[in-house]
DNA sequence: TGTCCGATTGGT
DNA sequence: CCAATCGGACAG
């Protein structure tokens, strides 16, 4: 693991649109451990005016603080009692911005994934932003630490040029009202690792 | 303390 | 299409 250079704090600057990060974030690597994969969707959440963010209304709980707080750390919860979602925050302390990575192309670890997964083909062992955290090892106790150094780190890697981008709306936010069809998942075109067949709603990879 | 629900997934 | 499964948020 010692090959992959760590991000520069940089990467998230405070002017950065949190939507420029979610399509920057793509082709970087996301690592844990014994295990990494090159990110190939992600799906922007816009803090306290976006319905389908968690901090939406400025709603801020014990489980939210991650989100709250520096950027470059992580924010994962559990969902539906079983299931784990890993987001990136993108924003100073305060401004609970973020970006949730929904799937990655594995490149190390493969047999550690593929137990933890219990999946059979590599596209999928990473294909959903839950199963992503099962076969990196991610859980709720990561929640809040840091990305930018440790033993779960984000990676340079190598960013996707926009011409290799597609965006659609976001996947299940059906509840958020008239932020459900904003197009803010950014995928690689053409990626089998991707968590599901592109929809018909694509749309060039602007906002 | 009681109830409701989910940024998902896997099986029917 | 639907159940699994439980922490977290909130009402009382």
């Amino acid at each position: 693991m010692d090959a992959f250079r760590v991000l520069e704090p940089d990467f998230f600057a405070p002017e950065r649109d949190t939507r420029e990060i979610a399509r920057d974030l793509l082709g970087r690597i996301l690592v844990h451990e014994e295990t990494a994969g090159r990110i190939v969707e992600t799906e922007a959440y816009l803090g306290v005016t976006d319905r389908a963010c968690h901090a939406w209304g400025g709603k801020r709980t014990p489980r939210l603080e991650p989100l709250y707080g520096p950027p470059g750390h992580a924010y994962i919860y559990l969902i539906y009692g079983m299931y784990h979602c890993l987001n990136v925050v993108t924003k100073p302390a305060g401004q609970p911005e973020c970006v949730l990575i929904r799937a990655l192309e594995p490149i190390a670890g493969l047999e550690i994934m593929a137990d933890r997964s219990g999946q059979a083909k590599a596209e999928r062992f990473c294909a959903g932003p839950g199963r992503l955290c099962r076969a990196l090892g991610l859980d709720r106790s990561l929640s809040g630490v840091s990305l930018l150094s440790g033993p779960f780190f984000l990676s340079e890697g190598s960013p996707v040029p926009g011409s290799e981008i597609l965006s659609s709306p976001r996947v299940g936010v059906d509840y958020a009202g008239e932020d459900k069809d904003r197009p803010w998942r950014f995928f690689v075109k053409g990626s089998p690792f991707v968590s599901k067949a592109p929809g018909k709603r694509i749309t060039p990879a602007d906002w």
